[in-house]
DNA sequence: GCCGTTTTCGGCCCGACTGTTTTCAGTCG
């Protein structure tokens, strides 16, 4: 049992005793254990104290964490998911049910399931119940049609321009003095439900009614003085909320729409403890009858005595217990010197090598590094080590003509489902840069997957290991890969991770980066991976996902300069 | 169920919105 599958029964017991009608606080302290749990930087079995170790786990949850361990199951939750109707959890996830009218619902009309629920809201059974009405019914059919429509979540980059596009729109709007994305699109999260933006003005009517009325909105799903839901299509359908508030509380709600949840609930609790309420409004202090406004977060965090928590950092990952001198200064954009994973021509890219190193010296790039596939990858028409040899020549060429960019020559090299390399050590000393990958054989079992990886970090030549979980956001799942072990082989070897920015991979992901830097003091190579020019611009996602990893410029290898890099690669040849 | 040098009991983040009420409960973010 891995952090992840333990933190996801918590919950699940959490909300089974939350439908149940149990104590809310009970039901909310199995979260935070979960929470705390899928969190915890080591894996449970590491925690030398045991689970009491974790903040938020008491003697009850602890115990019900070593049961899980122990046996896989957990007793409680068996007999919850035994005494109450398999589908009663998923209508949870119909907008504007909550446990409390599911409990209702189950107790008086034996509703299981949303199509049994479907069922009695058409028949007009739902409608007698105590707090349920005429409008309330047809807003539950609503909920259904909207949850059966439309996908859980977005990719992060299928988002950011359409979020982009209505917030320069909502810029240019006169009555608008100042516009910012909130949310999990402002923190960079890998994917997002909605687009949350918050618009600074005096004349919030004017701004609602403008909103609503734009060419993409299908659907007015709220229009109040103070916040307006609006459902549009651009190329796809997605929920944009606007919050409108006076222009000096603007900060105040930026940092309140922000988020995350957690983060916002340590935040009030630290305020409380100075006798203040934090709201979207500002910092009320009753006592003296004031409110505090500010003109940057900065500002804000000042005055709770903390030092600025950048927004990819507020997930209540420890953000909030660090000292000042503590935090990390996180990996910026400029810091990034150049990008060593993309593909040409010669495999399965669309450019050239001199297109790619153009597009490269045009984002201000000092080097990169072209690492087509090996031969055995058939389907993306891997290269041969003759192959090699001559595309050596063509890259040697294009660092003559070109000035202000260094070309390495590079391979993206198959680990074999039988654990071997696809290229002997006598072709990979030749290369300036070997990235090690698997793309076969990811059904194997966990073991048999570890050890073909590890096999490749202690070969000599080999620089970095490329997207080391396989996964693919909302459509694969990671390899059963034991990942200790690799932070640990990669110690050891001083391998390079890498971060692939592809917004379908984001991997190594944020908690593992996290993870693998505060407890193995790793090194990372940020990437695109790109096939084409334009896909060079993935790196914002890369840089967005290592920042939510906590990451530092001196962590990656791509803020090195050319000389620090190549002293670092070949420190990994004499080392192993 | 968790937590605490102002607490070992009595709290547990805050406000808006909606729909149902005639003073409030449930849901949401």
């Amino acid at each position: 049992m891995n952090n992840k599958q333990i933190s996801s029964l918590l919950n699940q017991l959490a909300d089974l005793m939350e439908l149940k009608g149990e104590n809310p606080f009970k039901a909310n302290a199995y979260r935070r254990a979960a929470r705390a749990v899928e969190n915890s930087r080591k894996p449970l079995d590491e925690l030398e104290k045991g689970p009491e170790e974790l903040p938020g786990v008491g003697k009850g949850t602890a115990q019900a964490i070593r049961e899980i361990m122990e046996t896989g199951r957990l007793e409680t939750l068996d007999r919850l998911l035994k005494e109450l109707p398999a589908g009663l959890p998923g209508l949870m996830s119909i907008p504007g049910l909550g446990p409390k009218s599911i409990h209702l619902l189950y107790h008086k009309l034996g509703i299981t399931d949303i199509g049994n629920l479907e069922e009695a809201l058409k028949q007009g059974r739902v409608r007698g119940l105590p707090g349920f009405g005429e409008k309330k019914e047809k807003n539950i059919l609503e909920g259904i049609r909207r949850m059966k429509e439309r996908p859980r979540r977005y990719l992060l980059i299928h988002v950011l321009p359409v979020a982009e596009t209505l917030k320069e729109r909502l810029a240019k709007h006169p009555d608008v003095e100042r516009v910012e994305a909130a949310g999990s699109l402002r923190r960079m999260t890998e994917t997002v439900k909605d687009i949350d933006l918050v618009v600074a003005t005096e004349k919030p009517s004017s701004v609602a009614e403008s909103i609503v009325s734009m060419p993409e909105v299908t659907e007015v799903i709220n229009h109040g003085e103070t916040k307006v839901s609006v459902m549009i299509h651009r190329g796809f359908d997605i929920q944009v909320d606007v919050r409108l508030v006076p222009p000096d509380r603007f900060i105040t709600a930026l940092h309140h729409f922000t988020g995350s949840k957690e983060h916002n609930v340590r935040i009030r609790q630290r305020a409380k403890e100075r006798g203040w309420r934090v709201s979207e409004y500002g910092i009320h202090d009753p006592e003296r009858g004031e409110v505090f406004t500010f003109s940057g977060e900065e500002e804000m965090y000042r005055k709770l005595d903390l030092p600025f928590i950048a927004p990819e950092m507020r997930e209540d990952r420890g953000e909030m217990d660090k000292k000042p001198d503590e935090l990390p200064r996180l990996l910026k954009t400029g810091d990034y010197r150049g990008d060593l994973h993309m593909h040409t021509r010669w495999s399965d890219g669309t450019a050239s090598v001199r297109d790619m190193a153009l597009a490269a010296r045009e984002r201000g790039y000092e080097y990169i590094a072209i690492t087509d596939h090996s031969h055995s990858l058939k389907v993306a028409s891997g290269l041969t080590p003759d192959d090699l040899k001559r595309q050596r020549e063509e890259i040697d060429a294009v660092n003559e003509e070109l000035d202000g960019i260094t070309v390495l020559a590079g391979t993206e090299m198959d680990i074999l489902p039988d654990g071997s390399l696809d290229f002997p050590d006598e072709v990979l000393e030749e290369l300036d840069l070997v990235i090690a990958s698997v793309h076969s054989g990811f059904r194997q079992d966990g073991k048999t997957l570890t050890r073909r990886i590890l096999n490749a970090l202690e070969n000599p030549h080999v620089h970095i290991l490329a997207h080391p979980t396989g996964r693919l956001i909302n459509r694969r799942d990671p390899y059963e890969v034991d990942l200790d072990r690799i932070f640990e082989a990669a110690r050891k070897t001083k391998t390079i991770l890498e971060l692939n920015s592809n917004p379908n991979r984001l991997d190594l992901k944020d908690l593992h980066l996290k993870r693998a830097k505060e407890e193995y003091g790793l090194h990372f190579s940020i990437n695109t991976d790109a096939h084409s020019p334009e896909m060079l611009d993935f790196i914002r996602l890369g840089i967005a996902t290592a920042r939510r990893g906590w990451l530092e410029a001196d962590d990656v290898i791509n803020t090195f300069s050319l000389d620090r890099l190549r002293k670092r690669l070949d420190e990994i040849k004499q080392h192993k």
